[in-house]
DNA sequence: GCGCATTTTTGCATGACGTGCAAAATAAAG
DNA sequence: CTTTATTTTGCACGTCATGCAAAAATGCGC
């Protein structure tokens, strides 16, 4: 990689870490863009060179995807044939995608959710990230059954991949309320990936049994006894 | 109610219409907020008492909620007592909530179809309506199960429950790409709503077959005989 | 109808956002 | 070093959005 690429890089990183510094610390409407390009030396307008809206820089670069090798199993119809396990794997794999390994997928899970703690207007921006690897999600799970575009299941195993992992981040976001956000520049830890495939696990478990055992075990679980 | 008050209604829904009208003739940024108020004939202060930017006029009141009667019946464990079931009639109950009934909130989906169709940039705003309704849900799935905020159902039926709407949208939605979006001032028809719940229950059944048939199902499937 | 209190509308000033354009600066290639 | 391509920068411009105080409209008691 050229002099160029390299420079052009480290200016984007250098401003996305800037604006999302200067928003925990200041809150979203208390930083200007004048403030970030200023804060890593550069002029307003490359900025916009860089990012469309203050919120692109914070929101960075998109949901991550599967990992080549996790696409390509799960396209192959594997690892367990299960089609349920094999979903939650493939999900898994996302956070080995990222260039610097699961550390990096961490830290950015983690300065997301410090950032809609601190700012839940940015919330709506995220799920539109979502919605897109909705997308990539339906694709890979329409090549493993090999259906084409009317097949409702492909779209719909993408709705729930999605739906589990918001829901899951909602879970590690949730905690409780008040809580102080991790702090953002803190090593991601393989503890703190555990908990996360752990509430991973659970989630998947808990919808899985929503459905399965819904229809007679949950009105006969009410309390009141009306049942 | 005093002249006052409906007049600020009238002008309030006359700022969404002219909007609405306006931003599908030319494209979102080919209207001003000036254009809108000239519209109507007011300032364009005045449009910011109403709404807090372009968008909000545009996007609208929110989601609907479920109607009081549809609330009382599910909380109280209604009508079958089959969780699933349960939840789609409660769910159905949203499209008696608006005050003029179900066709007033049909012309407001056909709205928002259009809207989205012209403005894919509208979606997450419209998601983040979603996520508003998800709270309201949860609450009430919690209040039927009668169970505190540390049981994750209310919460995974809720966001289930969204995602089986904003999956329906999207159905009626993507009919075939490029399909004529239709009037947005055509008058709400019957059938239009039966096709709606029809949409709806495909995309229930759907979901639950997913779920409950998808582990041995599925794999044997496939078409490329390799199960 | 008339004056008075309240609410709503309006104009004006202000700051931030975001884009297009062309000139200056910087890196790459010959 | 010269030439070429890319990136940065400054500037002008239009739009978005908010605060504030004056003006207009409304409701109410008389």
């Amino acid at each position: 990689m050229g002099l160029r690429e390299r420079k052009k890089l480290a200016t984007r990183r250098a401003l996305q870490r800037a604006a999302v510094r200067l928003v925990l610390e200041r809150g979203l409407d208390q930083v200007t863009v004048d403030d970030i390009a200023a804060e890593v030396e550069v002029s307003t307008r490359t900025f916009f060179n860089y990012f469309g809206s203050k919120d692109e820089a914070l929101i960075g670069d998109g949901p991550p995807r599967a990992s080549e090798e996790g696409r390509a199993v799960f396209i192959a119809g594997g690892p367990t044939g299960d089609p349920f396990a094999d979903l939650r794997a493939y999900l898994g794999s996302f956070l080995d995608d990222s260039p610097e390994g699961y550390r990096s997928a961490m830290a950015d899970l983690r300065m997301r959710k410090s950032l809609v703690h601190r700012e839940p207007s940015l919330v709506p921006q995220m799920m539109a990230r979502f919605a897109e690897a909705e997308q990539a999600i339906a694709a890979d799970v329409a090549a493993r059954l090999g259906t084409g575009p009317d097949d409702l299941r492909p779209r719909l195993g993408a709705l729930l991949a999605t739906t589990l992992m918001r829901f899951t981040m909602q879970r590690l976001q949730g905690g409780e309320p008040g809580e102080a956000p991790a702090e953002p520049d803190a090593p991601a830890t393989a503890e703190e990936r555990a908990a996360l495939e752990r509430s991973f696990d659970e989630t998947f478990e808990a919808l899985r049994a929503f459905f399965t055992g819904a229809a007679g075990a949950s009105p006969s679980e009410r309390p009141d006894g009306t049942a």
